[in-house]
DNA sequence: ACGCATATATAGACAGCCTATGGACGGCGC
DNA sequence: GCGCCGTCCATAGGCTGTCTATATATGCGT
């Protein structure tokens, strides 16, 4: 009976690893970050606001990115993400070590039943 | 400042596939099965008892998988741990679903931040 | 007698994602 | 002018799942 009020839309863990990826291509404020990961993927991830603004103060307070108002090319105010360095420095620790978990799952997943 | 009191060992979200898994290859007690994790994943990966065993609890009351206690072959008791048909189900549509998030986070990681 | 590996189990803490909801504002149709 | 939709930010509250820590018990080697 798995529930049906929970999606499990996104791997948990993963979440500030793509905000990370996304930030690496330009500052982005966080309608867009949400919209750009959706797209990437291919409409297959979609991030929840309920996730994605706490996740972007977690970032903040830890000094990963840092944020200023801005306005949109359609004049609407925004609050802009920027990376910094240590937040490009996380980045490629967490895509790493992300790529480590996979292979050692896969490791599992590809063993022969037999 | 990553917080240095949590190792984050496991991609949450995977534990019950990697135990549907490795139970598909027979049954198993559930100390084996963290053995076998981990030895499978090439020591990449360790399941805690305090995630495995309650994990193992829900996979019961799923119908994935039941129980019964067994002598192992060095004469101790244990609890064998055997998939069920709607584990085995529950398992391909684990695999499935796993493979195709993490295709969707390759899809964003890879893009070329020019 | 003692330590160590094997084996099960629970409590308690905590991170992180979800649903739901609220507000604000610009552009558009009418 | 008014309503509606899409854009944009934000928080509260709940829940799942993992972790650490602890307790218990037993077989084996020394």
């Amino acid at each position: 009976m798995p529930d049906p009020t929970r999606s499990d839309q996104l791997l948990p863990g993963t979440l500030e690893m793509l905000v990370l990826k996304t930030l690496s291509m330009g500052s982005l404020h966080g309608y867009g970050i949400a919209q750009n990961i959706q797209r990437l993927s291919g409409e297959a991830l979609r991030v929840e606001e309920g996730s994605l603004y706490p996740a972007l103060q977690r970032m903040t307070l830890k000094g990963w990115v840092r944020s200023r108002w801005k306005l949109t090319p359609t004049k609407r105010r925004a609050r802009y993400y920027t990376l910094t360095a240590a937040g490009r420095k996380q980045l490629g620790l967490e895509a790493s070590a992300f790529e480590r978990l996979v292979e050692a799952i896969g490791r599992v997943m590809q063993t022969d039943a037999g």
